[in-house]
DNA sequence: GCCATAAAGATGTATATGCATATTATGGCC
DNA sequence: GGCCATAATATGCATATACATCTTTATGGC
């Protein structure tokens, strides 16, 4: 007899799981992002926040939360440092109070322009690595994977 | 006079950033995953831990750490759970007490056992949603990006 | 054998992430 | 006009993630 059937699927899982690779490969690109912003005093998860909200200011949070393909919590407690830093503001819609938008302050579009050319070079370093046959599958491949989401049960 | 260097950048950025799509990505699938893994209690981080220990048991948390492109710190953090629940051991290395072993139980096995076909349902369905071509793609893409830690600075 | 140094994990602190639930604000219904 | 269903966000809880630092254990030079 075999190592049982969940031995076989187990081993293999390893070695094709798309979570699991997936996992992998962010957190490796986000320590190396994470690293190279690291003179600014951003993570890269905070970049991406305001890159957003500079190509929407001033936008909601729950736009923001679908943008990035997250919770709206996460968005909300995303955001506390980067308005501590005063780098985003939190202000209710009069119209409907209920509803939060989140603008660039100033400050955060300064930092986001120390950040840019950091970023490039991260972005650099990374697309080299991989090559440029790669990046051109992955990015669609991860916008693909991306969309998921909704369609979860059928 | 236009608007600003950063802001086309910044701009384009959103479009292209490696970092940000790898997340996207990765946390849309993660929560298919999480999902579909819930009626064994296990977050798909745990189960891809488990599955690195099935294959290496017993494995030093160092080794585990590097199979997962994480942190040793992550990794002591993330065995807390699952030696609670009595998954996995933790066991110094008589010849090295500094190593400590990190071994699947039986109940760690069995388990497994229930969450692989879950895994590979969550999966499959995954596979379907991008389709055979991407996923040929996405895996060396990933499995590439998950490489590119150690060479963090030149 | 003794102490300096290094190696392996664990902990402190901070952010990231998401589910269940609470909070607040609208809006429709009576 | 007040009450309830709903919508948007925030909080409580638990896990995930990583850097700096600490603790414990080995090892090497003397």
């Amino acid at each position: 007899m075999n190592t049982t059937n969940h031995d076989d699927l187990a081993l293999q899982a390893l070695q094709v799981c798309l979570c699991l690779h997936a996992r992998k490969g962010a957190r490796a690109i986000t320590q190396l992002f994470d690293h190279a912003l690291s003179p600014v005093g951003l993570k890269a998860t905070q970049l991406s926040l305001l890159m957003v909200v500079n190509a929407r200011t001033p936008i909601r949070v729950g736009d923001l939360a679908a943008a990035l393909v997250t919770d709206s919590t996460t968005v909300s407690r995303t955001l506390k440092p980067l308005i501590v830093r005063k780098l985003v503001t939190l202000q209710p819609l009069p119209d409907d109070k209920r509803v939060k938008q989140v603008a660039l302050t100033d400050d955060g579009k300064a930092i986001l322009d120390h950040a840019m050319p950091l970023w490039q070079t991260a972005q650099t370093r990374v697309a080299r690595h991989l090559g440029g046959t790669m990046v051109q599958t992955l990015l669609p491949a991860l916008d693909a994977a991306a969309g998921l989401s909704p369609g979860s049960n059928p």
